[in-house]
RNA sequence: GCCGAAGUGGCGGAAUUGGCAGACGCAGCAGACUCAAAAUCUGCCGUUGGCAACAGCGUGUCGGUUCGAGUCCGACCUUCGGCACCA
């Protein structure tokens, strides 16, 4: 047989997969479907490694799931919209556009290379208008649900990228995009309820068994969900109330001040009242200056300014005093936080700083505590009630719900449950987004573009400048429009839409990519969703696996759809390093893909990281790995072509009985293999044991390299180990199938074990003496425990190693082990 | 600070339910083939002692449970990731 050549045999074959007769997929109900989707790709223009790693995972995974018998979608798309585009049309005058659909061609050639299994007539990318106008049809439908909400606040601006950012895009207190740091500024901006789900947001992550356990407790964090008391105390100087949320109620007899944001609406009236009001305003003028970081670090100091005020705690009829501080954040709670100095450390830490009262309201159990002896609060979990009115020697978590019902029936509290989320900002300043289909009319107000005039495109007499107001404001075609309601003239909503909201419903456009009168035909999603395996980055465990579980739920109640979750489970990849560090041009640790497959091919790419690490573990790449995984695909050419001859010659139905015992153990090894791989595909996911178990077997059949092979043997071998190898290395295992047998390997049916091939009379077990190994010896398989332990004495080399000792007791593990505990 | 994950040869990693630690691969060493090289093939390859058979030690550290622990329990160390003034 010629030599393998990757190069050739790979085009060969992709230009037999690249027809739609070939890849296309249907509704199938005569088999159980299989929904298999990668994250898909920003066109950046050209694939490295960490997509290789997601589409070689997902590509297994599909193709395996396909010759197991199930009806498989495994589509493919672009997450079109998005910053680079625009960069490159304001540094080097292109339109976004045309750079894009550039990247996207270029990519989409890249994929091919690498012989993945997409059904490419399903291609969505999310800037063309047959796609965003769906995307402007949900903004719609949130609108009209209550679920989308113009408001002017304080939100994430990033000066370099000349927009608002979401708090899930803030990294650090950094722009996520470009690292810059981000600041504070108050605009008008769109958001999108996602707070009115929270709680099933939290509740549901219960239902996600096959999602990793890390990414549901980010989310659980991130969502923030506590339970506690919101309550009311009065300011009589200034004849109102202040509203503190609490979820230490138990704490409350301990209040001996109040901490105010500055940014708190009864600062105003603290201002226009007091007679210190200049040194006040100069305070709350210079938190507010402070950058995000400063501000929210809880390393940093401190600081506050007494109001003059007090307040009254209805618990005791204590005074309080008011303070306005820099510790405090505005937009959780209630913007005032009841300050109990002795359980709360930052409490005592300002009340230490500026000599304020401290009360102590709960005791150790255990070691009761001296308030003058106290150097930080006392936080434990453990604790009795103390000059607390009649709550005192209560213990404080019955005292918790205890206080919340008092405050509740004297009608200055109420049970609350508050959350970290916020809503989501989803308006962008740029011009490379979907349109936000709102127009603007002096008598009707914000009016929604009708859906018969949707989508709202994307116009091209715009201007490119780097970190001026909107593109979309510069075009005279987009903006002068007249007002759908009254016919008068009316302007445009010029910000466009966050593209994670392009990304929060992708998968489901998949489903249904050509529909050009519905985002998606119900029938349809529901018959391939929810997605059965979805696999991408760790990145993502926040942003766009929160947003679109969000989207599914507004859309399941707009009864577009009706599943609850839409990815059932999820695979975490792990990131590709090299020496030690992500790959980055920066380092100059970059390895292309495209060089890779242009020296060895597509299937020593996929076979080499696939192999190389667990699919969740980070992967380092290793050139000398790669060598490795080539020379085992020229092992496996190589044997298959000695075999040849007898692969033609031999039959599928023959009698096992007629092979020699090389044989025989060849055949137990090809089955124990097959048993492997597939629980390794089906169950674990672990590719790189399913990989080093199909070597061993390549291993094995290498010892009949020159000696005669019983034909039939070798064809069921060859039949198999192809069937076997076709997920992971699909071109060469095409081609040598196309050599031997009929048909396309990857229509076959996936391989199935004989369970008497595994079988073997005899066992070999091992015998351990005070539980250390020192014998293996063969006894018949299946021996029970019982019957184990009666023959382990008689066994020869049991009385060897116990003579002269006493059997003080024999522990048996049928088919592997025999302990004998001698004194 | 809180939450989470991980720690096994020179390296990537395996050991699925508590039962032979180091599968498979990389690197390395020795040999075969060759005029030579490449490719390929064969053998060795945790560590200490020993000519050897074999024995001792060995899965971050210390302790525990068990006939038996990489795996379970307790305490700790290190690294990585997430959240972080959320009252």
């Amino acid at each position: 047989m010629e030599k393998y050549n990757p190069q050739e045999i790979e085009k060969k074959w992709q230009k037999v997969w690249d027809n739609p007769d070939y890849y296309k997929t249907e509704i199938d109900n005569s088999k159980p479907k299989y929904y298999a989707l990668e994250m898909f790709p920003y066109p950046s223009g050209n694939l490295h490694m960490g997509h290789v790693r997601n589409y070689s995972i997902g590509d297994v995974v599909a193709r395996y799931r396909k010759m197991a018998g199930f009806n498989v979608l495994h589509p493919m798309g672009f997450d079109a919209f998005g910053m680079p585009a625009e960069n490159a049309a304001i540094s080097h005058g292109v339109k976004p556009g045309d750079w894009t659909f550039s990247n996207i061609k270029n990519m989409i050639a890249q994929q091919k290379a690498m012989g993945l299994d997409y059904d490419w007539d399903r291609e969505v990318e999310t800037c063309r208008a047959d796609y965003y106008r769906w995307t402007q049809w949900l903004f719609e439908l949130f609108y009209k649900r209550g679920l989308a909400y113009k408001k002017e606040a304080a939100v994430n601006w990033c000066d370099t990228c000349g927009t608002v950012l979401a708090n899930e895009q803030v990294i650090d207190g950094k722009c996520w995009r470009c690292d810059n740091e981000v600041h504070k500024k108050n605009l008008a901006q769109w958001f999108f309820k996602i707070t009115d789900y929270a709680d099933e947001l939290l509740k549901d992550l219960e239902k996600l068994q096959g999602w990793p356990n890390r990414v549901k407790i980010m989310q659980e964090n991130w969502i923030g969900r506590s339970e506690g008391l919101e309550f009311s105390l009065e300011v009589p100087e200034l004849e109102e109330k202040i509203s503190v949320y609490t979820t230490r109620p138990d704490t409350a007899f301990g209040i001996t001040f109040l901490a105010l944001a500055p940014e708190h609406p009864l600062v105003e009236k603290i201002l226009s009242k007091s007679p210190n009001a200049e040194e006040i305003k100069k305070f709350c003028e210079k938190v507010k200056n402070q950058s995000d970081i400063e501000r929210t670090s809880s390393e940093s100091e401190k600081e506050g300014i007494f109001t003059g005020f007090y307040c009254i705690n209805p618990f005791n009829g204590n005074k309080a005093q008011i303070w306005i501080t820099n510790y405090v954040v505005f937009e959780y709670g209630t913007g005032a936080v009841m300050a109990v100095p002795t359980h709360d450390q930052r409490d005592f830490m300002f009340a230490t700083k500026y000599n304020l009262e401290k009360i102590l309201v709960i005791d150790n159990p255990k070691q009761p505590l001296k308030l003058e002896e106290m150097t930080a609060a006392y936080v434990e979990k453990d604790g009795v009630l103390v000059n607390s009115g009649k709550f005192t020697g209560m213990e404080m978590h019955k005292a918790m719900s205890a206080i919340i019902d008092y405050a509740e029936e004297n009608n200055f509290g109420k049970r609350k449950v508050n959350y970290k989320l916020r809503d989501w900002l989803i308006s962008r300043q740029r011009y490379w987004g979907a349109p936000i289909p709102v127009i603007y009319c002096d008598d009707c107000g914000e009016v929604l573009v009708p859906e018969k005039d949707l989508p709202v495109e994307l116009p091209d007499d715009v201007e490119f400048k780097q970190g001026a107001l909107s593109p979309l404001s510069t075009s005279k075609k987009f903006n002068n429009v007249v007002c759908p309601k009254c016919g008068k003239p009316a302007r445009r909503e010029t910000d466009t839409m966050d593209t994670f909201i392009c990304s929060s419903w992708y998968y489901m456009r998949y489903t249904d990519p050509h529909n050009d009168k519905m985002p998606f035909d119900r029938d349809k999603v529901n018959y391939w969703s929810p997605v059965d395996q979805y696999i991408g980055g760790i990145e993502h465990a926040i942003l766009h696996l929160l947003y679109s579980r969000f989207f599914t739920k507004v859309l399941r109640d707009a009864k577009l759809l009706d599943y609850d979750e839409p990815f059932t489970n999820l695979l975490t990849q792990g990131m590709v390093i090299k020496d030690g560090a992500k790959m980055s041009k920066s380092l100059g640790n970059v390895v292309s893909p495209e060089e890779i497959i242009n020296k060895y091919g597509a299937d020593t790419a996929r076979l080499f990281i696939l192999f190389a690490a667990p699919v969740e573990r980070d992967l380092d790449w290793s050139d000398q790995g790669v060598e490795g995984s080539f020379r085992f695909l020229n092992r496996v050419w190589r044997i298959l072509g000695i075999f040849e001859d007898a692969i033609k010659n031999g039959v599928d139905s023959y009698d096992i009985n007629a092979l020699n015992d090389e044989e025989k153990t060849l055949r137990r090894i090809l089955h124990k293999t097959i048993k492997k791989v597939t629980e390794d595909l089906r169950e674990r996911f672990m590719f790189n044991t399913a990989i080093s178990t199909l070597m061993e077997l390549v291993n094995a059949a290498h010892n009949f390299q020159d000696k005669p092979i019983n034909s039939n043997l070798a064809r069921e071998l060859a039949k198999n180990l192809l069937i076997m190898l076709a997920p992971f290395v699909p071109h060469i295992a095409a081609e040598l199938w196309s050599k031997f047998f009929e048909g396309d390997v990857h229509k076959q049916s996936w391989v199935t074990v004989d369970e008497a091939a595994i079988a073997e009379d005899e066992v070999e077990i091992v015998i351990q003496i005070n539980g250390k190994v020192r014998e293996h010896v063969k006894v018949a398989t299946g021996l029970s425990k019982v019957e184990l332990e009666k023959i382990a004495p008689t066994l020869p080399q049991v009385q060897e190693l116990t003579a002269g000792k006493t059997i003080v007791k024999i522990i048996a593990v049928p088919n592997k082990l025999i302990n004998v505990v001698v004194k």
